[in-house]
DNA sequence: GGACGACACTTAGCTTAGCTAACTAATTAC
DNA sequence: GTAATTAGTTAGCTAAGCTAAGTGTCGTCC
């Protein structure tokens, strides 16, 4: 019975999502360091950047991004409206719903924490050639595209 | 007294990192989905990883890899022992430190899950042509590079 | 070679973040 | 207009984060 050793080289498609997987990790973790002066928990970070970005939100949408339970959102989200950094009010059409959305505050939080990482990691970048640049360009357009298909 | 505005355009090389930084956290964010199946949560898996990419590592070394105190990975390491999946030993030369491995049970658990974020972004990778391929082969490498570098 | 400081970790005790189960209020379906 | 569904919240638990303080081990230095 034929077995797969661990040092067997994997096919090339899995091979190439399995470095790509990896350089996600660790480009991620090495920016993470920069997230301490927010003086924000990892948490309320995340779904705060998702209230910035994807506009007014309802609780709901906001647990199925994060990947938590509702009552967990809806203990993150009174954090932050007691923080002062998040709106939340009930639609007029459907008064069960929330519109959550970001203040002035929240936002300017969010985006000085977003350019300390994105400072940090263009840092990083300048050690590229400008025609790595130009290929690292192309990449990223195809990895958006495969991030953020349907399905 | 000139004003920077939300909507002008990021210098070029901000700008790149900008939309790499993005395309990484969308990317992972998709790829999180995956780990349910394991069991484990999300510190505890992140541990294990690093536990067994890195070898038999010191609870300081862990500490520092997943930006935690050191009381708080004690107790990761410790739910980890007691699941079966880590060992940890006092080194004889030095008996205040520990050296944790993965037990092969570990190992199994996290290769499997990592197989099922591999495949899964394997699949998503799919869309790309051949010469997207060859790109994006490419520019890895680069990212490689940019995330283990020294400083 | 004994005292002392430094180091690696653990314990105690607190807050926050995760969960399920059960509840309330509003809307939709019949 | 009653029943079922949906959106969030509350209660109560475990796990994960922290700081402060404790334990044992090592290195140093006189």
């Amino acid at each position: 019975m034929p077995r797969r050793d661990r040092q067997d080289p994997l096919p090339p498609g899995p091979e190439l999502a399995t470095r790509l997987h990896s350089a996600a990790i660790h480009l991620l973790r090495r920016l993470r360091v920069e997230d301490s002066a927010s003086g924000l928990s990892a948490p309320r970070l995340s779904a705060l950047s998702v209230i910035v970005f994807a506009g007014p939100v309802t609780l709901g949408d906001l647990a199925r991004a994060e990947q938590v339970r509702a009552p967990t959102m809806s203990r993150l989200v009174s954090g932050l409206v007691k923080a002062g950094l998040v709106i939340a009010e009930r639609d007029p059409a459907d008064r069960r719903i929330q519109r959550i959305r970001a203040t002035t505050k929240g936002r300017a939080l969010l985006e000085a924490g977003r350019l300390r990482r994105v400072r940090r990691l263009a840092r990083d970048l300048d050690r590229l050639s400008a025609a790595e640049f130009r290929v690292l360009r192309e990449a990223v357009a195809m990895i958006e595209r495969v991030a953020r298909a349907e399905r």
